[in-house]
DNA sequence: TTGATATATCGGAATGTGACGATATATTGA
DNA sequence: TCAATATATCGTCACATTCCGATATATCAA
């Protein structure tokens, strides 16, 4: 039972997260747990899109697709930028190895046509 | 469709995933959307839990723990067997890869003691 | 200007979730 | 056997989410 130590072994410790942080992080994915915004995240990975466009692929209505951009733009995961009368979303740099990890992930069990 | 874009990127398919597939996947991430249960999966991890245990860990009740973790049972993230009168957690093997992919993610952004 | 388009916002109904307390069941140990 | 422990289940309540329809605002095109 002698802890046999190779060499770099990783961290021993549990590695647990504080609570409140993890609750942060459950918002996050709560934010992601619809098939509407996971649809729109795809989307958005591949360039920008209007809110139209990501309502016509997501088969609802405009005020429905707003209103999900619009939380995920709150959230940090989208940043806009209005061209006239449209709004073209896209990913938020700094979230793109985290979102892409997920829907890598999603993908890998789901499958991506 | 926006004409400043850059259109360079090669027709590769759009890496769609079809919505009732997607909406399976947000149904996993919803269960996965809550503080006790990410800290729940992340202990499990590491061996097998008692509900008492994971209980403590997460600061509630015993019987609040219960349900989490049946819930995570019936959507077949973790498995149990029961010993006596104590019935211990642990990962389904099938999801370790995802699970480890999301928790790590979630570790690379929130930390992880 | 007028009319059409793109998006946003509001109100309300339906649904679901989580927390909580109380109780129930089962197993161990004395 | 009895009592204590470990876990499960139930009922209820407060709260958030989602969907829908209607309306509002802003911008373009003619």
């Amino acid at each position: 039972m002698g802890k046999k130590k190779t060499t770099s072994a990783p961290p021993a410790g549990p590695r647990i997260t504080p609570l409140d942080q993890l609750a942060e992080a459950a918002e996050c994915l709560r934010v992601l747990a619809h098939p509407h915004r996971l649809r729109m995240l795809q989307l958005v990975r591949q360039g920008d899109f209007t809110v139209g466009e990501l309502a016509a692929a997501c088969e609802i209505v405009s005020p429905a697709a707003s209103e999900h951009l619009r939380l995920m733009e709150r959230c940090g995961f989208l940043v806009a930028d209005q061209r006239g009368r449209r709004r073209y979303y896209r990913l938020a740099e700094e979230h793109v190895p985290h979102l892409t990890a997920i829907l890598t992930c999603i993908e890998s069990r789901f499958g991506a046509a």
